[in-house]
RNA sequence: GGUCCCGUGGUGAAGUUGGAGUUCACGCCGCCCUGUCAAGGCGGAGGUCGCGGGUUCAAGUCCCGUCGGGACCGCCA
């Protein structure tokens, strides 16, 4: 139906016949005699010369033959990659009419209301930026198809359909019609048909793989995403990070066209300590600093016998506004510190010749005056926030303030990847169980140093686990995993899994693990999450073609939606009357 | 489950101390216009101010509730 794309020509193609076929962009009439009408398809826009005759209207899809000509001097358009030609003696066949569009198909759909961008998503995806994006998905997936296949990866696909595995995030569930009262769950993530197939002797496998939680959402995260799921066997944790170090740099390479520099490591305890979080956002300095000596014999009794003492500097140079913050601003920061299990925050305004301006600043001492101004490098308009609590509560709530305070949206600036390393394998106490939480997985490999403390100290015991983590966001997590039966049974027993229980749940998934398991190690990470910073969006869902809204809902389709009673019926489900309030 | 922000013709906004569905830009329809490119000029149509209640002589505006959207906390092994 057409010979060239509308924005494929140029001065080279002056003189030749060409028919094109797109949407009508907008017309410029000038009286019967002449009319100019952008014509688009996704390649681009190319300018059209009509009379103006032919009723043609927005977004109608045509057919367009005409002559490729310079356009005459003086009316160029440096703008258009086309600008230099327009099409002449133009043949207009209308293929199809259509309504005019509830909104502009052009940049300016950028600040419609998202709710009516989804509802007509296939009107939203007809812009650039939608084109642009989606494309940059897909050279994203195939330049890390192609690494991983060079790297000697094989692609395998796993069931949508298991078993329930309740651990970790809230599965969706899918009703059996055979088995009317039993379910499938759509994976979580394909970990354990992974560990299968290195069990299986695939060696390396890879796959981008649809993982489905039912949790609720947020700006990075859907109920539906994909991964680039791999694992590998006779590996340690340098050969993974180093393989998938591999493909990230080359998708991003493939997105942006520079590669990104190798990617640095940071321990876990580094990242708590020094930036109060494990996905650190290292674009911004504003880090920890450290000052549980400088308060320990103080009379201050906030402080006094404090676990740890850290601070954060708000600098005036870098963040004018944040350190400028008045009173209202100031008490909002110390709501959102308790809310996050502080017990205070202390604040500390750095004024003239080093006055500090602080309701608690009468409780320091004159050498703890000058240590804090010391340690800190703090200047006349700086602001101090220290908190002192818990090691972990203190690294926690002062990692919350420094993103609340400094963090740059998350697309703007470097890219700053960097792995973040030996993960504590439990993570806290379950409360109701009295039992440490697994870190990442219950499948994830102790660190060998730390073995012998398993029992004796487990919260100490390190992991083999890692994550990979851009621009503050955790782009995904990878370990190597447990492959010896005694010390999956002794994890297992950690977290209060008795050998029965662990047979009762895992057992389809242990069994395997007799005959043979080479020891192995794999890695996840979010492509929509990093695509969408690639893209310089700040949302996945402007990188995902049909997504759902916060709430789980898609306006255009509207699902979810209720199903009829005999759908219910041969699945054996009853409903509940809606709750009564 | 919680905190905060938003909801006004098709789209984006403005709307003051409560005083007539008022305003602006784009789009749409019609007319004019031979070099525009977010063309320009003139005219016109188009709204249950998300929905429900309350206060008031009077509510887009104040209060309560509710629905929808967004950001975040919880949650996401």
């Amino acid at each position: 139906m057409r010979s060239h794309l509308c924005g494929d020509l140029r001065a080279e193609n002056v003189g030749g016949i060409v028919t094109l076929c797109g949407w009508v962009g907008r017309r410029r009439e000038h009286g019967e005699h002449l009319a100019f009408l952008d014509l688009r398809d996704f390649s681009g826009v190319v300018q059209c010369v009509v009379d103006n005759k032919v009723d043609v209207r927005s977004e109608w899809v045509v057919q367009i033959k005409g002559k490729v000509n310079l356009r005459p001097a003086g009316t160029v358009n440096e703008n258009l990659p086309t600008g230099k030609v327009e099409l002449t003696d133009c043949e207009i066949q209308v293929l199809n009419n259509a309504e005019p569009p509830p909104f502009p198909i052009d940049q300016r759909g950028d600040d419609v209301d998202e709710n009516v961008r989804l509802k007509y998503r296939y009107l939203d995806i007809r812009r650039e930026r939608m084109q642009k994006n989606l494309r940059l998905r897909a050279a994203v997936n195939s330049a890390i198809r192609k690494s991983m296949e060079s790297q000697g990866f094989t692609e395998i696909e796993t069931p949508l359909l298991m078993p329930s595995t309740p651990e970790g995030a809230r599965e969706f569930l899918v009703p059996s019609r055979n088995e009317p009262g039993s379910f499938y769950a759509l994976p979580q993530s394909p970990q354990l048909w992974k560990q299968l197939l290195m069990v299986a002797g695939l060696d390396r496998y890879y796959q981008i793989a649809k993982c489905l939680r039912d949790e609720d959402l947020r700006a990075d995260r859907q109920y539906e995403f994909m991964q680039l799921d791999a694992e590998m066997s006779f590996v340690d944790k340098d050969d993974v990070m180093s393989m998938i170090s591999t493909a990230v740099v080359a998708a991003a390479k493939a997105a942006t066209g520079v590669e990104p520099p190798p990617i640095e490591r940071m321990s876990w305890h580094d990242a708590m300590n020094n930036y109060g979080s494990d996905k650190p956002d290292i674009r911004f300095e504003m880090k920890l600093i450290e000052m549980t000596k400088t308060f320990s014999s103080t009379s201050f009794k906030a402080f006094a016998g404090a676990e740890s003492i850290k601070g954060i500097c708000v600098r005036a140079a870098e963040f004018p506004q944040q350190a400028a913050s008045g009173r209202n601003k100031l008490d909002a920061l110390t709501d959102r510190a308790k809310k996050m299990g502080a017990k205070g925050l202390v604040w500390i305004k750095v004024g003239e010749v080093n006055a500090l301006d602080s309701p608690v600043a009468k409780f320091f001492s004159a050498d703890e005056q000058s240590a804090l101004l010391s340690q800190t490098g703090a200047k006349s308009g700086d602001l101090i926030l220290i908190v002192a609590d818990s090691w972990s509560t203190t690294c926690n709530v002062l990692g919350q303030l420094r993103n609340d305070l400094g963090r740059p949206p998350v697309h703007e600036g470097p890219y700053r990847y960097v792995w973040v390393v030996d993960f504590p394998l439990f993570v806290g106490v379950n409360p109701t169980t009295n039992k440490p939480q697994p870190g990442h997985h219950p499948f994830c490999h102790p660190h060998p140093e730390d073995l012998d403390r398993l029992e004796t100290d487990p919260l100490s015991v390190r992991a083999l686990a890692y994550d990979l983590v851009l621009n503050g966001w955790e782009l995904g997590s990878g370990s190597i995993r447990i492959h010896e039966p005694d010390l999956q049974r002794r994890v297992f027993r950690q977290l209060g899994i008795s050998d029965t229980d662990a047979d009762t749940r895992f057992g389809f998934f242990l069994q395997p693990f007799k005959y043979g398991a080479p020891p192995h190690g794999g890695f996840a990470f979010g492509i929509d999450r990093l695509v969408a910073i690639l893209a310089g969006e700040e949302n996945i869902r402007e990188v995902i073609a049909f997504p759902k809204t916060q709430s789980g809902s898609d306006p255009m389709t509207n699902a979810p939606t209720t199903v009829n009673a005999a759908q219910l019926q041969e699945l054996g489900i009853r409903l509940l009357p809606p709750a009564a309030k």
